[in-house]
RNA sequence: GCGGCUGUGAUCUAGUUGGUAAGAUUCAAGCUUCCCAAGCUUGCUGCUCGGGUUCAAAUCCCGGCAGCCGCACCA
């Protein structure tokens, strides 16, 4: 079925193995043309939401490549390294670390790779497959290195993360700002992971597209920014590590979130924010959206909170992160106050701190594709119904028949709504062909021209959804266009 | 990365005792058509890549690449 939905999206132009006529590379796709117009507009429907809870939430930019000293205090250069060994009788590679740490029941991450070397032989570590004697240990790094310079001395790499340029750019925005918390920094950009064996299509690529905000706050008066009081009532749909293999998802009140879980209240205003974006503007099904608790275990040492928002997708065989929700304390910027020798201390009020983070974290491709996967309605026929403002076109616009009297009428209605919407003009093949293709890419609105509208100057305006159509005058076509594209103005609304 | 299976026009599929590729849909052009894939005519596009065996390879053999499944990996 995954298959099915991949077949779609690249015969109706939405994403694609990269360089396919080299016969392509694992993990690395591009977006064609109604790919590429989706995914903007998810981001624009990203960005103005989440801009928006706050004035001093900005949208930045950050480079690609990274210096190896951030990346070294970061902590990803130790972290997305695995020391490897390799059976060199069967071929099969194993974590060098975790085998010594099971035979030993000692810490050995931080070993080095002659250490492990000298371990494995002491100990006598052999392939746990085949009994086969191991090779020297090596390095594998999930972070792709980076020759800078004519001489390639400067050690950089691709990042892994957006969040890091959010973090090396906290002090001067925190300046710029005028030294206000919480003070917002969001990217959204390319990062880069050398995956060792992507699959599943878009799930995991090793050069991917993130959405983050850091907010960076004082865990103390934080709250008093929010109107908390939007929670009051409100149910939110969690699977807490607690409830796992019991239920699988349950509405629960935010207070008591708050409350029995003591979860830091902010934290859970985020998590109403969070689904309310998917919810109400990206209109997932309440049956396929929950919020995934990360164990002790599962999740990252410094995150303090982690629940990762999940989506049911039928393409990948269920619930699946499409973004994280984390707490990560003061983490990152202590680590690059280490690192820099900057003072990321700021002071407020009298009071020292180094601001905390709450990170809100969103694969960018995961979502345009469970886009796909949750609005594509009817398998067979391919009909796609996407909102009006993630739609690749918002607006088709057909003469009825493809007949000289018709046609300069629908061309001035195109050419009316062109410069404002994303407008689809079409006048091959039936009509009905020409609706069904709208179909397909979920334009939510077709205006159609017709012997009529020539002499009393109106047009059909039909709701593909519902196939339900409306006569309107000509003259009130930008004003409904605006509202309907808007998502203010509804369809059934229409007198 | 390891093992198993797979790879035919834009998409889906037929085609293996080896003999120069078939169908459906799509797309384009024309005719027709007064509102959800109608019809008729014409047309475009292909055997994953490289090597080998053979008079001859989509078909057999070897290798690469890619996809799916399992294992491992996914701070």
């Amino acid at each position: 079925m995954s298959e099915d939905v991949q077949s779609l999206a690249k015969r109706r132009g939405f994403i694609w193995q990269s360089a396919e006529i080299y016969g392509s590379m694992a993990g690395f796709y591009d977006y064609g043309a109604m790919g590429a117009r989706l995914k903007r507009n998810w981001e624009n429907v990203w960005l103005k939401y989440f801009m928006g809870l706050n004035d001093n939430y900005h949208l930045i930019d950050s480079t690609n490549i990274l210096p190896e000293a951030a990346l070294k205090a970061s902590g990803h250069v130790d972290s997305f390294t695995d020391p490897l060994v390799e059976c060199t009788k069967c071929g099969h590679a194993f974590r060098a670390d975790q085998l010594i740490e099971e035979a030993t029941s000692t810490a050995a991450e931080e070993l080095s790779l002659e250490e492990i070397d000298a371990k494995v032989s002491e100990i006598g570590l052999a392939c746990p497959k085949c009994k086969g004697p191991f090779g020297k240990a090596m390095f594998f790094n999930m972070m792709f290195p980076i020759e800078v310079g004519t001489k390639g001395t400067d050690r950089a790499y691709l990042r892994p993360e957006t969040a890091q340029g959010a973090y090396l750019n906290f002090k001067r925005h925190f300046e710029i700002m005028r030294r206000k918390l919480p003070l917002g920094l969001a990217i959204i950009g390319k990062a880069y992971r050398n995956e060792i064996a992507p699959r599943q299509g878009v799930y995991r690529m090793r050069e991917f597209i993130q959405a983050e905000l850091q907010i960076f706050m004082d865990p103390e008066t934080f709250s008093d920014e929010l109107d908390l009081s939007e929670m009051d009532g409100k149910e939110i749909l969690v699977q807490l590590v607690d409830m796992r293999g019991k239920k699988d998802v349950q509405s629960m009140p935010c207070r008591y979130l708050i409350e029995q879980y003591k979860l830091p209240d902010f934290y859970v205003y985020h998590m109403l924010k969070v689904q309310e974006f998917y919810l109400d503007i990206i209109k997932i099904p309440k049956n396929k959206f929950r919020f995934y608790e990360k164990s002790e275990k599962e999740r990252a040492f410094y995150n303090r909170v982690h629940f990762d928002i999940e989506v049911d997708l039928s393409t990948l065989g269920g619930f699946r992160e499409l973004a994280g929700l984390h707490y990560r304390g003061d983490y990152d910027l202590t680590k690059h106050q280490i690192g820099s020798k900057e003072k990321m201390e700021v002071s407020l009020d009298g009071r020292k701190l180094i601001p905390h983070v709450l990170e809100l974290s969103f694969g960018v491709d995961r979502n345009v594709w469970a886009l796909l996967d949750i609005h594509l309605v009817d398998e067979r026929t391919g009909v796609l119904k996407l909102p009006p403002q993630l739609a690749p076109y918002t607006f088709a616009v057909f003469p009825l028949m493809k007949k000289d009297e018709l046609i300069p009428l629908a061309k001035e209605i195109h050419n009316l709504l062109k410069d404002d919407y994303d407008v689809c003009y079409d006048q091959s093949g039936s009509i009905g062909k020409r609706y069904a293709r709208m179909d397909e890419i979920g334009t939510p609105f077709c205006i159609t021209v017709d012997f009529d509208g020539l002499t009393d100057d109106t047009v059909t305006l039909r709701d593909t959804d519902t196939t339900e159509q409306k006569r309107v005058k000509v003259d009130e076509l930008e004003r409904i266009a605006r509202g309907l594209a808007s998502g203010k103005l509804k369809f059934k609304d229409l007198n």
